[in-house]
DNA sequence: ATTACATTTGGTTATATTGCCAAATGACAA
DNA sequence: TTGTCATTTGGCAATATAACCAAATGTAAT
């Protein structure tokens, strides 16, 4: 393993354990359809405000979706758009 | 988050935190080439052979490469043939 | 059967993650 | 400025993960 693929590698084992969270793969799944305020994930999911925002953080540290503060709220949004395709091809991984 | 759904966002959460260790990663890209067996990856990576079998044992647990006994070896394979579209895609996603 | 080799399993310790609570920050309204 | 609402940050306890060593299992050769 050399350094730069070391790094690489890194940062990819970094998005898939963002990913690695039910509760996180539901938010980014949320978001395929349209942005959403904190607040409501706060609304369906029944966990604290601090939960889901350090959920949130998470995902995008991970570069996986993308915050925009407007007004009193930061609503999220997807950023890596390939997303779907990913869960859907995990889907079928079982297929031979 | 209704049962089945449960189940599948735990199933398909499993498989990213499988994958979200850099050395498990890196296993599976040595097998997008071919197949390998439990020693070889040992040789390489130096680590111990209970802790190499340990990596393999969780992304077969999730589906995502499978093992073929052949006289005294295990060789590992990929089963999950999408794996190198998601690393690349993956790589992309900080893009605009 | 006995030995040797490849791999897995169990146990232990150190470290990381998750969820809650409480406190801090930031933005807008009065 | 003071207050209020939305969100983030820090700290804590419970649980999960990772690496090693030692012991157990499985397979093939002698």
């Amino acid at each position: 393993m050399e350094a730069m693929d070391k790094r690489r590698l890194e940062d990819i084992a970094g998005v898939f354990k963002a990913l690695s969270h039910p509760t996180r793969l539901w938010m980014v799944e949320q978001l395929f359809k349209s942005e959403q305020c904190v607040c409501e994930f706060v609304d369906v999911l029944k966990l604290d405000f601090s939960t889901v925002s350090k959920h949130l953080s998470i995902l995008k540290q991970a570069h996986v979706i993308e915050d925009d503060k407007r007004g009193k709220n930061v609503y999220y949004k997807l950023r890596a758009k390939c997303m779907p395709t990913i869960i859907k091809c995990l889907e079928n991984r079982k297929d031979k």
